[in-house]
DNA sequence: CACATTCTCTAGCGATCGCTATAGAATGAG
DNA sequence: CTCATTCTATAGCGATCGCTAGAGAATGTG
């Protein structure tokens, strides 16, 4: 939650310690040190609240897939019981070059992400459920960059109606 | 450069004077304080790279406005003589409690570029240029969020074809 | 050249950073 | 109850943060 809301280095060994009811010694314990503790907590995340895009995944179309998406994140970003916003998108932005290795892992998330948004509608081209002439990469990258956008939009103040509506519109842009 | 490349908290005094040549008292004689030298920095950011907000909107229609952006902006953050992506959009994510107003500064930008497209598009709607079904806001929100997530495409290391083709996606979404 | 004034820079202020040594409390065994 | 062991918490390490006082160099004036 500490991530989430303010980021890595922003985010203070004292405030993570305060809000976990703990002294450093016990994290330091559990967790080994502050890197390490956030690649646990970004793990957590990915397998929780951010696990919307694994679950897209499931449906059985690339056009299925990033509609989902895009409801599960529009809904996901604004619940009201956590930071607005997406961790993995947000919370490596501002880094200080001690903190590269932070940024890359976040990084590596958002590419995956996106190329298996890539590979489920290239499969589609494959299989003729898309126009052949469709850029599979380039539709990948954009529904890509919505949802980043949908994520500053929410730390913004956008409501979820106004992130559904940001889908709609989205989603009209999809190969006919 | 500084600011832009790792945003307001993890860029030091230490590094600006270094970047700037000079030592911390010139640049306190000259700025006041950090904070107010990055309303600065902002500012004239602002003006020269980040002014093509204010560019487009001198096109004649709504279209032609987010259509100017968006290739302004795909330009814009990736070019070789500057770090990628966009100061406001991306300076102050990370912020501590200290530092909320640097965000809420940012944030401020944010909001007007989106007004200020949005109340293009409803001029446009208003003129019977647009079907009178135009959703503004919701087409504001989409645009600016495209534009935000355009900005981390650039950072995680996106091309500007990668990012025109983005642009080209976008498009296909205007209103008929 | 002598002196006053301005500018520049070094050194260091208090505070906080990530992290840890060590003292003290709580717990289990005999 | 006694003692050994484990866990917890306090206090503080060196380093860096934003920021500034005061020493030193440079400049302009007579």
């Amino acid at each position: 939650m500490e991530f989430w809301r303010h980021g890595y280095e922003a985010t203070s060994i004292s405030t993570l310690t305060k809000a976990m009811g703990i002294n450093p010694p016990s994290l330091y314990a559990a967790f080994g040190d502050k890197r390490k503790l956030f690649s646990a907590a970004v793990q957590r995340y990915a397998e929780t609240h951010g696990d919307y895009g694994a679950r897209a995944l499931g449906q059985p179309t690339a056009r299925g897939v990033v509609e989902t998406m895009l409801r599960l994140a529009a809904t996901e970003y604004t619940a009201a019981d956590h930071p607005p916003g997406c961790l993995v998108i947000d919370a490596a932005t501002n880094t200080s070059d001690a903190s590269q290795d932070v940024a890359e892992e976040l990084r590596g998330y958002r590419e995956d992400t996106k190329q298996a948004i890539a590979n489920r509608i290239a499969a589609d081209v494959a299989a003729g459920t898309l126009p052949p002439t469709t850029d599979a990469p380039a539709l990948a990258t954009f529904y890509a960059a919505v949802i980043q956008g949908m994520s500053t939009q929410a730390r913004d103040g956008a409501s979820e109606a106004d992130l559904q509506r940001v889908a709609d519109v989205a989603l009209a842009a999809w190969p006919a």
